[in-house]
DNA sequence: TGATTTCTTAGTAAATAACTAGGGATTAAA
DNA sequence: TTTAATCCCTAGTTATTTACTAAGAAATCA
């Protein structure tokens, strides 16, 4: 029931652009720095969020990446889920009716547990966007509280 | 984000034994055949079910297994972590202060959401008893739904 | 033109998951 | 007292996934 690596970098790597939101384009290499992430992976992060459009690039010199929304639009969900696929505890909650995994998709006594096991995930992270991470930051920025984003592996 | 065979074929196991609770040592051979699980996975499984408790065994002949408490009496919650370790989306959520993998352990603005995350999980699971599910199952099964226990893998 | 950057794909090493296999210990029943 | 059925334990194996590394093409600014 972990998370990957993609999911937590691809978090970090967005908050960092959050943080820079309305500085125009940031560079991989500065975010894979700042963040402890290798740019050549941060770069096949980088591409699903692209294609999901909650970043836009500009190539070239003086390139780099920005959020393609405001903070405020971007959830912890879209882009977890753009990493990870669905944060679901099975396969069987997330696929529909006709390709059913289970000939007992009608009703399962386990099934109804990853329901909502799943439906709680998808709550908190759906609540939660970018700009609350930022001021959630900020907040503890200003008392003095050593405010940062965690080096965990 | 995926829960492994471990706790869905542990689940699955817990649930049969609830099924036939109060009707004496019920064999890993018998559940084995109606879960379509392989014996041998099963009694890796089964082995630190009996450790945390959860499970009695008699050897022998006629031996087999039964649940140590009454089904109201252990919830999803125990049965998924006792297979799975802590269903957390991250390690830094629940290794404890002392041990921190991560300098920031302080304040991060991430790990405020993966703790998130971790009790939305732990409160789901931990409000589910064999019972409930006892009783889900025969509520549908009444009701001529087929109810029943998925197949799936 | 050259440096800097995005973009894309292929490959690889390590870890983890999901078993398989086999043999010893225990006990009920024949 | 033997046999069959069961629990119990550990080691080994295979397949999959994760977490990268590597390398080069395409674009753009100075």
């Amino acid at each position: 029931m972990k998370l990957s690596t993609r999911g937590r970098y691809g978090l970090k790597a967005m908050f960092d652009l959050a943080l820079n939101y309305g500085e125009g384009p940031i560079s991989l290499t500065s975010i894979a720095e700042r963040q402890a992430i290798s740019v050549n992976y941060l770069e096949q992060l980088i591409s699903p969020l692209r294609k999901a459009l909650l970043v836009e690039s500009v190539r070239g010199a003086q390139g780099g990446y920005m959020l393609a929304k405001a903070p405020a639009e971007i959830t912890v969900g879209v882009i977890l889920t753009t990493l990870e696929g669905p944060l679901a505890p099975t396969d069987c909650v997330v696929i529909d009716g006709d390709e059913d995994i289970c000939d007992h998709s009608n009703y399962c006594v386990t099934k109804v547990i990853y329901e909502k096991i799943y439906e709680s995930i998808t709550s908190v992270v759906n609540s939660i966007s970018l700009q609350h991470m930022i001021d959630d930051y900020k907040v503890n920025q200003e008392s003095q509280i050593i405010s940062s984003i965690c080096e965990c592996k």
